[in-house]
DNA sequence: CGCATATTCAACCAAATGGTTGACCAAACT
DNA sequence: AGTTTGGTCAACCATTTGGTTGAATATGCG
């Protein structure tokens, strides 16, 4: 019954793990990898990790005793069309994205 | 600390949510108007409004005594910025979204 | 083999979420 | 004035969420 949107939305609606997706943007990563920045346990990434994959938005591949995590666009590609429809919105400005970027990962260079 | 998205993504998260701003799509309505099509109660669906309202997905305007909702697209458009990048996903196919609407809707002709 | 590394599992906890009901307040009709 | 109508508030409840810790599992290394 319940929609695939709200598996997504509900995914994105944490920070940490916008965060994590903004992370794996630049590139795969591992768990441990992802785990780094955050002041959070791993075990507490690793269910950030299971609810991005369960919406979809990230997949993760098992090779030797690492788990490799990557971003899936698929469904965030369903949910802009989502959005897109109810605004009619003008085409989006790139730049802005990269400014919500720096404003989603987590601190890793300032102290 | 916070930011919007968390709100917006939340909201947003939630099917009722999403079937009132498609309803909301279509005209402005009145908080009653609003809950009608629901099995829930009137003060189920009044907080409803007020996490959209917080998100700045609707907006309410007391006029009288009724109160009137009406859907408030720049939330969704800063979101859809934000989706956007992630995908970098092509030209949007705007049929698509009529069928999500579709299952957003509550049921509202069949009994 | 024995140890270290990578990740998850299980139990637990506090706080947030989504709903209910009944009282309440404000505006409108007669 | 009295009553109906529109909507919120407050208290309550069950479930989910986001985190913790410690034990468990699995792979790789010397």
């Amino acid at each position: 019954m319940s929609n695939d949107l709200d598996t997504v939305f509900a995914a994105l609606a944490d920070p940490t793990r916008r965060a994590i997706l903004a992370m794996l943007l630049e590139d795969d990563m591992a768990v441990t990898d992802v785990a780094e920045p955050f002041e959070m346990s791993l075990a507490a990434i690793s269910k950030h990790l299971v609810i991005l994959t369960k919406a979809g938005l990230i997949s993760q591949e098992k090779r030797g005793r690492v788990k490799w995590c990557k971003l899936e666009p698929d469904a965030l590609r369903a949910t802009s069309v989502w959005m897109q429809g109810f605004g009619q919105f003008e085409p989006v400005n790139l730049d802005a994205f990269e400014r919500f970027l720096e404003t989603e990962l987590p601190a890793t260079n300032d102290t």
